[in-house]
DNA sequence: CCGATTTTGTTCTCACGTTCACAAGCTCCT
DNA sequence: AGGAGCTTGTGAACGTGAGAACAAAATCGG
């Protein structure tokens, strides 16, 4: 089976070309800790400043920045200013991205508006919707502009990240068509599963998602272990034969 | 958290009473596929069929729906609606939960629009914000309310999820007043670590970080194995004696 | 120049999560 | 009725991640 595959055998992993995803994950939460201890004019920060600052352990903070290099001084801490450009280097917002956002309604709206984005390695060059009403339509000091254009849009400006803030119905449309214009990473907020091809990544922020977690957990707390539980197995089977008239009878 | 945890030495964490959160986090996601398919008409489908439609690997579908119970039948497969149930009930989401959006900005007009909250198990009880400009205008067939009134309608409407859309700078503060007022679930999408006392619930949405996550891989699509890289370690240190002169020199 | 002190970088161990693989169990066909 | 064919539920192997602990390096005071 994948056998083959094992070429070193006694050390693990070393570093090579590859940063854990979840250290990636976190790497940004330490970039925004680091800025906000520079613009309080701190020029040095240890393993637990920066910890208590980005909310994490510390040790695991240290371990997630080896992963980079050497930075820090030992006895000393870390540079603030230069821990945070190695870090900025290293996720690569060193210099802006460009990002297109498709589907200006309410949260393409709110999108638009926001200038968080300019700031973080980020610069939006096109706003796309497919509705004739909104084309035209002033938002800040952008224009949207229909969603035809998106082929040119892409390789004028070289964009490789897409935004994507349709209704759930038209995402994997919208989906395909991005990636066939030469978009490789994409942001996903309408509620669907979208299927992308090898070399395409795709992330997506789920808020129904998010507050269901936060029920689950909601829910433990005030039953702790009461809970109804219900029938759990009726001893023999049961499943099949009676449904439990939840939502009616289905038809099919 | 970590409190109750060494009840049974040689059993390895039988079902009793959790389920691993990396499958808490899936369930909200089987349940929408799951509706999807009944939508469809659709009222019976196999572990396969259901990994599809959530986009996961049949394995781990048929692992996670075990931790609530065996709710399939062998050489059939699942339930749509009865399985659907199970899930919802086991979320917490088979009655509605209330929930207060506080900082009704660009993106709190956006979730305040959103029709999709109250279809997934969550009722908007009120919109909160400290701007007597906006106390009073009517967003749907909601008014927004002045954040003054966050205690009366936490009791009143026994509210326990709060969503904290406010800018970065009031975002702790806001989430202590919640906290106080009797918020024990919090999602928060304002750009800073929040800190909550242990049995407070806390998730964030963070869009910068999803995209500096996607600009990380997409530096490595592109370079590859190339990436200028910098002098990594300059041989002997040079770390703290050479500040790189990014930010200059900080009085500390 | 040396030892005390501080803090990093790393190693080790344990816990958690994913995937494989297959016996158990169900249905349907002959 | 009995066997063939599917599909679930789960034990076991494997991989990844978290945290404790500590040796290695750097500063500082004497
Ligand atoms: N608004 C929220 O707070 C919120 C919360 C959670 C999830 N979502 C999800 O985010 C997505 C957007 O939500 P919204 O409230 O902004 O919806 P919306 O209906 O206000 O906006 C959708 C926009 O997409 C455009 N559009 C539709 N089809 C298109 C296509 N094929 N190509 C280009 N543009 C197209 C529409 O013209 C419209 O302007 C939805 O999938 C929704 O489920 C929104
Ligand atoms: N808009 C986006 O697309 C977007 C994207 C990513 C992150 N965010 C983050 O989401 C948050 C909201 O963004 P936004 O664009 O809606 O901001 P916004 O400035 O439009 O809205 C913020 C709202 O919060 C209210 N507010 C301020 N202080 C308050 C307080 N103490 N109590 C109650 N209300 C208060 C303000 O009156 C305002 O209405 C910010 O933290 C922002 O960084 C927004």
């Amino acid at each position: 089976m994948t056998r083959a595959s094992s070429r070193r055998p006694g050390p693990p992993t070393r570093t090579e070309r590859g940063i854990p995803e979840a250290t990636v994950a976190r790497l940004p939460v330490y970039l925004r800790a680091l800025t906000a201890l520079s613009d309080s004019g701190i020029a040095t920060a240890s393993s637990e400043d920066l910890a208590t600052a980005a909310g994490v352990n510390s040790a695991k903070l240290r371990k997630d920045l080896s992963y980079l290099g050497s930075y820090g001084t030992r006895g000393v801490g870390y540079d603030v200013e230069y821990l945070r450009y190695q870090i900025a280097r290293e996720i690569g917002v060193t210099q802006d991205w460009a990002v297109v956002i498709v589907g200006i309604g309410n949260l393409g709206h709110a999108l638009a508006n926001y200038s968080g984005f300019g700031t973080r390695g980020f610069r939006i060059v096109a706003l796309l919707d497919a509705d004739p009403a909104l084309v035209g339509e002033r938002i800040g000091d952008m224009e949207v502009r229909d969603f035809a254009e998106l082929e040119h849009i892409v390789e004028t400006d070289r964009v490789s990240i897409g935004v994507i803030t349709t209704p759930a119905g038209p995402a994997q449309e919208v989906c395909d068509r991005l990636v066939a214009a030469g978009v490789t990473s994409i942001l996903n907020f309408a509620p669907v599963v979208l299927s992308v091809p090898d070399g395409v990544d795709i992330r997506k922020v789920d808020l129904s998602i998010e507050l269901q977690i936060l029920a689950y957990h909601e829910q433990r707390k005030s039953g702790e272990v009461a809970l109804p539980q219900v029938p759990e197995l009726p001893a023999t089977n049961g499943l099949a034969p009676d449904l439990p008239a939840v939502g009616g009878g289905v038809s099919a």
